[in-house]
RNA sequence: GGAGACGUGGCUGAGUGGCUGAAAGCGGCGGUUUGCUAAAUCGUUGUACCUCAAAAGGGUACCACAGGUUCGAAUCCUGUCGUCUCCGCCA
């Protein structure tokens, strides 16, 4: 969420990053007016509010002092207060909401750096890793290696729960296992995050703090609770809300957390894209990353979280493209982001398998995640970093795809071996 | 699921209707003392918003959260959430 003030002192530039962001910035035509309208209830307000408590003293002293009617006669002129008193609050009440509303409804202002572009056409690429291998036999896309292999099943998926579900058998369940336990490894040994196993409902606070809530409300499973618990869509949201409503020591910070967890998205709007295979699932699992730094640190942080992502793909020695993500493309939060691409040979291209974002002060003021530093100064907002690293499930079709050989058969990556056992490839026999 | 207790500032912990934004202690910050450290001692120390060109100053709100009673609520009432203890059940 963005800040009151700044917004009020910056219309101009929120106006244009809006614009830049491809998002209606109608609310904004709004916020002056409204501005106006609730600093003026406030004065009001408040002013009642001194009145009456100026009086309702003065009450308390003459009761004491034992001048009881004169006592009574203040009382019967403050009772009339209270209906314009009442009428002022809810008028408070209302304005504030309208105008909390109106900012967490604005998404996050981008980086200076940040590429101006309407959508991910206007994406730049700034590094890429790896050789695509040169495959002289026809390539099978993950589907049809991995059916044949017997190591997942989309019919049965989809008969028990619908489509964007898969189930993965045998050696392709041990696989995506071995991913796991692989990438928390590098994370956990080589990279100093710490590991947590976060709640996977979560309540609409938490939401909040993360800005899945409230404009992407459809994009979740809702349970059936009067808690209104949602599945979280990453965990991203039970990690940055961990320290949500805290005041920290800047000594303690950074913080590096990192989870491996279920995620479930409603893909709700995504009807038509990704409907083969299992790059858009309701459920996946993923590694997440995530960061809670001092602001001066963020831009360091975020090169090193991105870092940290790539550094698992580099292990798999799987060939990816880094790139920066324009106004256009960029998420609701972030401030900057950095995708990451692995290679598929099926579609000839580089898909997006991490996600690794700058949202700066913008979630911690929405969750009230502050630190202090030495002494006794002001407690200001942390700044929050997100990453993936990384998407299981993509990660395990780049490795079906990419190491596939003539014979159907899919060799395991070296540094997977040890977490499978020593089985070097999956094959059909 | 049943019964009971509780929820106060960075922390511990007083406070059962007005003089309480809140005692006291710890911690933090500043001063004095000190060769340094430690100790002692004095002062100071919450957050948000409004007002103000700014600062100073002034004001309002906040004692889990949301309502209510009252001229006036940390204190009384109702609901919600959470924590603890005992019982039951359970991975």
């Amino acid at each position: 969420m963005l800040d009151l003030s700044f917004v009020r002192e910056n219309l101009d530039a929120v106006k244009k990053a809006m614009g830049d962001r491809n998002f209606p910035a109608d609310p904004l035509e709004r916020f002056a007016v409204l501005d106006a309208e609730r600093r003026t209830v406030i004065i009001e307000a408040d002013e009642i509010n001194r009145k009456r408590n100026l009086y309702s003293k003065e009450i308390g002293l003459l009761m004491q002092s034992g001048r009881r009617d004169e006592a009574a006669t203040i009382k019967a002129e403050v009772s009339g207060f209270k209906e314009r008193q009442s009428i002022l609050e809810s008028k408070r009440d209302e304005v504030d909401a309208a105008m909390t509303e109106l900012l967490a409804g604005l998404p996050n202002m981008p980086a200076d750096d940040v590429p101006v572009g309407a959508d991910e056409a206007a994406n730049v690429e700034i590094r890429r890793w790896g050789e695509p291998r040169n495959i002289d036999f026809e390539i099978k896309d993950h589907v049809d290696l991995g059916e044949a292999l017997g190591i997942i099943n989309f019919e049965r998926a989809t008969k028990i729960a619908g489509s964007r579900f898969a189930i993965l058998n045998g050696a392709g369940a041990r696989l995506s296992r071995a991913l796991v336990n692989f990438m928390l490894d590098v994370h956990t040994l080589e990279h100093g995050y710490s590991e947590t196993i976060p709640p996977l409902l979560v309540n609409r606070t938490a939401l909040f703090g993360t800005n899945q809530l409230p404009k992407f409300e459809e994009d979740l499973f809702h349970i059936k609770d009067d808690r209104g618990f949602a599945l979280i869509p990453t965990a991203e949201v039970p990690l940055t809300n961990y320290h949500a409503e805290e005041i920290l020591d800047a000594k303690e910070l950074p913080k590096y957390y990192t989870a491996y967890t279920p995620c479930f998205r409603s893909e709700a709007g995504s009807y038509g894209r990704d409907t083969r295979g299992l790059i858009r699932q309701h459920q996946f699992e993923k590694v997440e990353l995530v960061k809670i730094c001092l602001p001066e640190e963020s831009d360091a942080e975020h090169e090193k979280l991105t870092a940290n992502a790539e550094k698992i793909l580099q292990l798999l020695e799987l060939p990816f493209r880094t790139m920066i993500l324009s106004t256009g493309d960029m998420g609701f939060g972030a401030r900057k982001t950095y995708d990451l691409e692995v290679w598929l040979p099926s579609q000839n291209t580089y898909r997006e398998i991490s996600s690794c974002s700058n949202c700066g002060d913008f979630q911690a003021r929405r969750m009230n995640l502050r630190f202090r530093r030495a002494g006794g100064a002001k407690p200001e907002y942390a700044h929050t970093l997100n990453g993936s690293g990384l998407a299981v499930g993509r990660t395990w079709l780049a490795i079906i795809e990419n190491y596939q050989q003539a014979d159907g058969s899919v060799l395991i990556p070296e540094v997977l071996r040890p977490y499978m056992g020593g089985m070097a490839s999956i094959s059909s026999n």
